[in-house]
DNA sequence: ACATTACCTGACCAAATGGTCAATTTCATT
DNA sequence: AATGAAATTGACCATTTGGTCAGGTAATGT
């Protein structure tokens, strides 16, 4: 886990114990205001529809969260936890470079199925210039990458994979697993569906390590 | 040229012939709107913000677009079909798929170097649904796409290159060089830079010709 | 049973914002 | 210079929206 993007902890008004309630609410809201936020970016997105689509008052979701902005730090801190602690290729299972690219790709592919929502957020976040987490993200992004950036230095200086720029792979595995997400509307527009299945992932799965690994000099 | 989004002709209370200043300020607009709407996103963007951009008030700016809405999707239009007149694999110079696929790539990358505006507020649309253009992009991405896929799958017919799935190639490549616009905040922190260059675009667009024409097979 | 705390709501407000409209100024054409 | 159209502005408005606050209700621990 990361550091926290703010500080939920000083909140003076706020109830000292969560309690039950209060920690099944906040699921549910954070939850809709991901698909909120998501569907409308953070202008768009309203407190009431948020609350609406909870199933609450606005004014009882203001208690939860104190105010829009925190609502919306408390939803981009979600994804983002999620997403720097599958930064680490080094921690991936395997020995091989290919073992552990293979599980990379398919981690991160794996967010964009199962937090689709979050991870348009991010990207709106990102896209509009990081106003909200510009700072959180410099502190933490490039630290953590640094260490796999080394390791695919070293891959290279082994000769285990072909001589390549690690950062530009990078760029390429992050915008092309997370594109199944934040780009799933021309995607299912041009597969011609309601939704991206199981094997749809798994097909964009086995694309991206043959293409991806192949390209950088591996066997697969 | 892809038909309209939206028809500017059918203009009532629009003067008939576009004026010198007339066009010099719509282009003017357009631009800032651009740029507003990619950092703010559509309802975070203001008029008034679009207008103090372009140097003009709020009231002169809805003179010559005479809603948000409006001009919300003349810039959709503008970065669309750009988009869409670029979308020709079949129509790339060269005779090998080598040849086209990397003109291919590098002029998508192009329009991210270019156009990173447009290209942002496009995102920005995508990924919360498409809601004011999902109509125009049912009627033209697929069928500009299917001309491209199926020459994809001759070439995998005739073994020129390796049996992959056309579809997920284009995504591939779209994300991968769409990322250098839509997600240049990111990238400009991890490389630590102000801005990208003309020599960052060469190395992505050097990368991504080597590994995605290797990956599926191709002699470089 | 009682008090304290958590939870919830109705009424309300100030600011922001998209848009209108009448009036005025600028400009091009004859 | 006159005239009609184009361009611009000031004043204004209705709606939306984030947020407040006082007061009421349900839980919970003792």
């Amino acid at each position: 886990m990361t550091k926290p993007l703010n500080d939920n902890t000083a909140e003076p008004s706020k109830p000292r114990r969560r309690s039950k309630t209060r920690i099944a609410h906040e699921e549910k809201i954070l939850n809709s205001a991901e698909f909120i936020f998501a569907s409308y970016g953070y202008t768009g997105a309203t407190v009431e529809k948020i609350a609406k689509h909870t199933g609450i008052s606005k004014q009882n979701l203001l208690y939860y969260f104190s105010s829009k902005d925190k609502l919306y730090r408390a939803v981009l801190e979600n994804i983002l936890n999620i997403w720097l602690d599958k930064l680490n290729l080094l921690n991936q299972e395997g020995d091989s470079p290919a073992e552990k690219l293979k599980h990379y790709i398919r981690d991160k592919l794996k967010i964009s199925q199962t937090h689709p929502n979050g991870s348009k957020v991010f990207a709106n976040e990102i896209i509009n210039g990081a106003p909200h987490i510009g700072d959180y993200l410099s502190n933490n992004l490039n630290k953590k990458l640094q260490a796999d950036v080394d390791l695919v230095k070293q891959w290279i200086a082994d000769g285990k994979i072909d001589v390549i720029d690690p950062y530009h792979l990078f760029f390429m595995i992050w915008a092309s697993t997370q594109t199944y997400a934040d780009f799933s509307t021309q995607i299912q527009l041009v597969l011609n569906k309601d939704k991206l299945t199981e094997q749809d992932f798994d097909k964009a799965g086995d694309f991206l390590c043959q293409v991806i690994l192949k390209g950088i000099g591996l066997k697969i």
